[in-house]
RNA sequence: GGAGAGAUGCCCGAGUGGCUAAAGGGGGCGGACUGUAAAUCCGCUGGCGUGCGCCUACGUUGGUUCGAAUCCAACUCUCUCCA
């Protein structure tokens, strides 16, 4: 990207932070963020009930625009949702049920509230939800006022569409109207919220360009694009997708302790990056933290990991997730506050098989795959190793009336009995 | 509407009558080594009881056969070309 020697702090700070991939117009968009706040919006789609980390450049970019006075929108597409989105994927996704989407759409609304003030009045963030204009939309209508604007040969020769014709796997007319509907949305914030910039993964780079032609044709107004870099780990990994699951940013979805934990555990190569990406530390800090070397950079992993929970989940809870990891690996000490469940009593009072606790406890899928943790030697009860799969557990194990059940070194949970 | 190709376990991908719970790879999980990292190496990787089994599984439904992921029929869906 050439230097155009920014001007405006969201801008400068966004730069420094790595944070632009792509603008349309970064010297007028400059201009524009210097001669007053401006608002910018950001669309994400309820296809599950919780964000997860692999939006949170997204949010960042919104807190940052909040932090420097401009106005940030969050969009959930509850109505592109009942589309699908196909920039850049192989296939098309499965429709949700009303009842599914409905849900997504109140774990979503609480994800984004973890980390933006929507509430007062002087920030002027705002929550918003497409479905509120794209569900009553008149197809002969949004043809006529929308269609007409698009080129299909323009459509089709987008790299996010392109792969998936290349690689035979269809797309529906269903599908192919998505870029619409969300240059549509642009044009609505446009309109009712004075929205002039549209930002996003670089994956949106074609529905961002779709939405600032739209508004210029229809409404003869200049808005703006941004999007910012596909993030991936150093060993080249999407990052936060795991087979196991994302790492979502919802509490109820993922303790806060796995969620410290998955960003205590970046590789080295990554810690500046990722500071700078995921925290509001100053640059600086996040470069020199960064270029420790050797087992330093776990100081500085200790730190992202922090920072990083803290916004997402508050300062208090954040601490409290470093001194649970702190006491569990520092000094192998069971603490309060490791993730825990509760089992009835009986099945103590009885005694059960160790495979069948680590089943019930959830740790493990199922019982076959408890016997083979274990057999693989990878499962402990209170820190010591357990050798028989069925080996009797019961309330003589207890210790401080809990149990502490391991799978593996980094994955530790309190079991209590209720009676 | 016509012609052709295809649908396999989380994913990719072999397999064309029994030796197939199904090669190989990826991913994941566990172990070793380390620094709660990466790389590397080793093991495991459908469910249930367990070392002898039972159940479920190769798009769906039927059929042929002692026996089918493998053969036949119909259906569903996808892709390619044609109209």
């Amino acid at each position: 990207m050439a230097e155009h020697a920014l001007k405006s702090p969201f801008l400068r700070e966004a730069e420094a932070r790595g944070y632009i991939f792509q603008c349309t117009d970064l010297a007028s968009l400059d201009a524009a963020m210097c001669a007053g706040p401006v608002t910018g919006y950001i669309g994400f789609d309820p296809t599950a009930d919780s964000l997860h980390v692999g939006n949170a450049l997204a949010i960042m970019m919104l807190r940052l625009m909040q932090r420097h006075g401009h106005r940030p929108i969050a969009l959930m597409g509850g109505g592109t949702a009942k589309i699908g989105d196909p920039s850049f994927r192989d296939e098309a996704r499965a429709l949700m049920s009303p009842e599914r989407l409905a849900a997504n759409l109140v774990g979503i609304e609480s994800s984004l509230r973890q980390f933006l003030d929507f509430e007062s009045s002087n920030s002027g963030a705002m929550l918003v939800n497409n479905a509120d204009w794209l569900d009553r939309l008149s197809y002969i209508e949004l043809l006529q006022d929308v269609g007409v604007h698009f080129s299909i040969s323009r459509m089709l020769s987008f790299e996010s569409v392109k792969q998936r014709l290349e690689r035979e796997q269809g797309l529906t007319f269903l599908e192919f109207n998505y870029s619409i509907l969300q240059s549509y949305d642009f044009r609505e914030l446009n309109r009712r919220h004075g929205a002039v910039l549209q930002m996003g993964g670089s994956d949106q780079w074609g529905n961002i360009v779709a939405g600032i032609d739209l508004v210029r044709r229809t409404d003869a107004r200049q808005v703006f694009g941004l999007t910012t870099p596909l993030v991936t780990t150093s060993s080249g990994a999407k990052m936060g997708k795991s087979a196991k699951g994302a790492t979502w940013v919802n509490a109820a979805k993922l303790p806060v302790f796995e969620y410290w934990q998955f960003w205590r555990n970046t590789e080295d190569d990554d810690v500046g990056r990722f500071l700078r990406f995921f925290t509001d530390l100053p640059v600086e800090e996040c470069t020199r933290l960064g270029a420790l070397q050797g087992a330093e950079i776990n100081e500085a992993k200790k730190i992202l990991a922090t920072e990083a929970t803290a916004i997402c989940h508050g300062r208090e809870a954040a601490e409290a997730a470093a001194e649970t990891a702190r006491q569990a690996f520092e000094t192998g000490t069971l603490t309060a506050d490791l993730p825990s469940r509760e089992i009835p009593a009986a099945l103590l009072n009885e005694g059960i098989p160790a495979f069948r606790l680590f089943a019930e406890a959830g740790l493990v899928a199922s019982n076959g795959e408890a016997r083979r943790l274990i057999r693989g030697g990878g499962a402990r009860l209170n820190d010591r190793p357990i050798s028989d799969e069925n080996r009797l557990i019961g309330t003589g194990d207890l210790v401080e009336g809990a149990l502490k059940l391991s799978s593996g070194k980094k994955h530790h949970l309190l079991l209590r009995p209720r009676t």
